[in-house]
Order: C-alpha cells, then sequence, then structure tokens
DNA sequence: CTCCTAAGTTCATCTACCGAACTACATAGT
DNA sequence: ACTATGTAGTTCGGTAGATGAACTTAGGAG
C-alpha cells in the first residue's frame, strides 16, 4: 500500500507535511542554500543514498521547488538550482533550525549558527505575525474557515 | 537496514528533521494545537492507522512534546498534552502553514485561515530575526561555526 | 588502454506504513 | 447472564520505500 498522500488535503500543514515528511528532503534543501548545485555535491555532502537522492531531486523539480539548468552539452550534465518557490521555503528551514537549536542540544546549544553575510552577526529566527509584528503562539490561534473570519480593516 | 537517523547530527535542521520526517507527526501536532489530547480523537479526526498514531504519540513522549496524563484510573486511561517544548513547536508548524498557503494553491489560497482568538483576525506567520526584526532571506544568510562569529555587541 | 569524473540506474535486503481485525478492560442496558 | 458500547491500544499479512553496493553511460586526461 502506498503512504498516505497529503497533498491534497485542505490544509496547507498537511501539503507542506507530504513534501518535508519525504525523508532527507529537507536536508537537500539545506545543502541548496548552502550552494550545492549539482548530483554530486548533494551526494557527498549528505551521504544520501543515489538512488534516494535522484527520487528527491526530481520530486523537488516536479514541485517547482528546484529547477534543473543545464551546465554543460557534452555529456549532457544538469544541475539543480533554486527557485523563487525554493527559496521561499528557506522560512521554513529556519523556524526548524531554531526550534532545534533551543530544544533539541544541552545548554550549550548546538555547535553551528546562522550568520548575516554582511553584518557578521548571529541570526535568530522567529516567527511573528505579519500585521502585528507580535510574536504567534498556538494558543491564542485557532484554525477557521475563511468565509467566517471579517476581512483585515 | 534502519532508515538514517539524523538525531545525533550537529545541525539543528537535521534533528529537526528526525522528526518532522516521521510520516504523520506534524499533523499529529496540529490536531494536539486544535485542542485533541485522546488517542481516539487524534484517530478520528487524522484516519491516521491506529499502529502508526500509537507509535508517533509514544515517540512524541519519548522527545518531550507530549506529555502522558492519566484522567482515569479504572480502567486506566491517559491523555497526550503539549509540554513547553512541544508548544514551542508551533513555531515550525506557523512557517509551513504560511509557505503552504503562499505556494501550495491555486490563486484563491487555501479554505481555511489562521485566526487569532481575542482580535478575530487573520494571522499571517512570518519569520523574522529577532534582533533586527527583518525579514529572513536565505540568500543574505550563511551557516557558520560558533567560535567563528563575534558576539553580539 | 586504463583511470577518473559525473549523473544517475539496478539490485537484493530490510524497515516501516497500510487497512483490517483482534484484545483487554470497564460500564450500561435488557 | 448476555450483549453492546467506549477507549486504547496490539497483531497481522501485504506492500511501498529506504539502504548500501555494484553497475551503466558518456566523455576527458595521462
Amino acid at each position: 500500500m502506498r503512504r498516505t498522500r497529503f497533498d491534497r488535503w485542505p490544509c496547507p500543514i498537511a501539503r507542506t507535511t507530504d513534501l518535508v515528511g519525504d525523508w532527507w528532503t529537507p536536508l537537500v534543501m539545506r545543502e541548496a542554500f548552502a550552494g550545492r548545485r549539482r548530483f554530486e555535491d548533494f551526494q557527498r555532502a549528505l551521504k544520501v543514498p543515489r538512488a534516494v537522492l535522484a527520487r528527491r531531486l526530481d520530486r523537488l523539480v516536479d514541485e517547482g521547488l528546484l529547477k534543473k539548468v543545464s551546465y554543460e552539452e557534452h555529456p549532457p550534465r544538469y544541475e539543480y538550482r533554486l527557485t523563487d518557490k525554493g527559496r521561499a521555503f528557506w522560512d521554513v528551514l529556519a523556524a526548524m533550525w531554531r526550534w532545534g537549536s533551543d530544544w533539541l542540544w544541552g545548554k550549550n546549544g548546538p555547535p553551528v549558527i546562522l550568520v548575516d553575510n554582511e553584518t557578521g552577526r548571529e541570526v535568530r529566527p522567529l516567527v511573528v505575525d505579519e500585521n502585528t509584528g507580535i510574536r504567534l503562539t498556538g494558543r491564542r490561534l485557532h484554525i477557521g474557515r475563511k468565509q467566517d473570519v471579517r476581512p483585515p480593516s
């Protein structure tokens, strides 16, 4: 039996889970943000089984997070580059980064941090409400049907 | 062969992937935030295979995102409640929500939205830098070793 | 002619997910 | 006493997907 698919469920978390729930996929995206583009780069960096990597890259291209770009004619070779949709996915990785840093390490935290290229300072991702700038908490929120909510101002 | 584990990798994204990469797990957490506490509640809401749900709940308890609380003595019954660590995980789901809403639907967006319990308004999660309040983008960042970065101010 | 790189594919093995059925324990009804 | 219902799982046969290793295809370098 096929693993239950969430990609047509009417919930953004479910559909996103269908992607990040594929083993290795968030790490492939992490490597894409780290500048990797070629099959062998991804494979060497992650030690991911080659068959799995091929399937993940294919899917990420299908879903539009990566695009396949030719970089050589003879023999034909392609590399994988982030699209706008793929770059937007950074937010999800950043939230995972922050939560993992805060909760999956001992008191010293992880040995790596996110650094701003321009200022050289550490960056700490935080999830806020776009309108109010206030930090989100699950307790203050619920999931509602769109038509039940009054439009913003 | 066991599926490659990421939970000891020295990267917060990898360790978090080890959790969210378990099929169904983000949806179980979504339901926890929606107020579900009991096995049957989760099972009915998600239609998840019971054996899988049992394993996911066990793992989430092991990892400290949920805690098992007795609510009845005869017969012994337990419910699953969010811990602080579990509540903090909301940020990850919120980022998934936002990206899924923005990129996995047609022009009308998903039929559901996040609503603030107090104001009744829609909430749109956004990932920013905690220090500067500026929206994050993957392009401006890199991953660095902690000791290479000058401390903040 | 042999070795090397790149980007995969193929293969056998094993894990984990699938739906359905079953168990265990208590209560309520007839 | 027997049956039905509710809750929280466990067990089971079948199958999709992950794993590591070897293989393929195409070209370039020594």
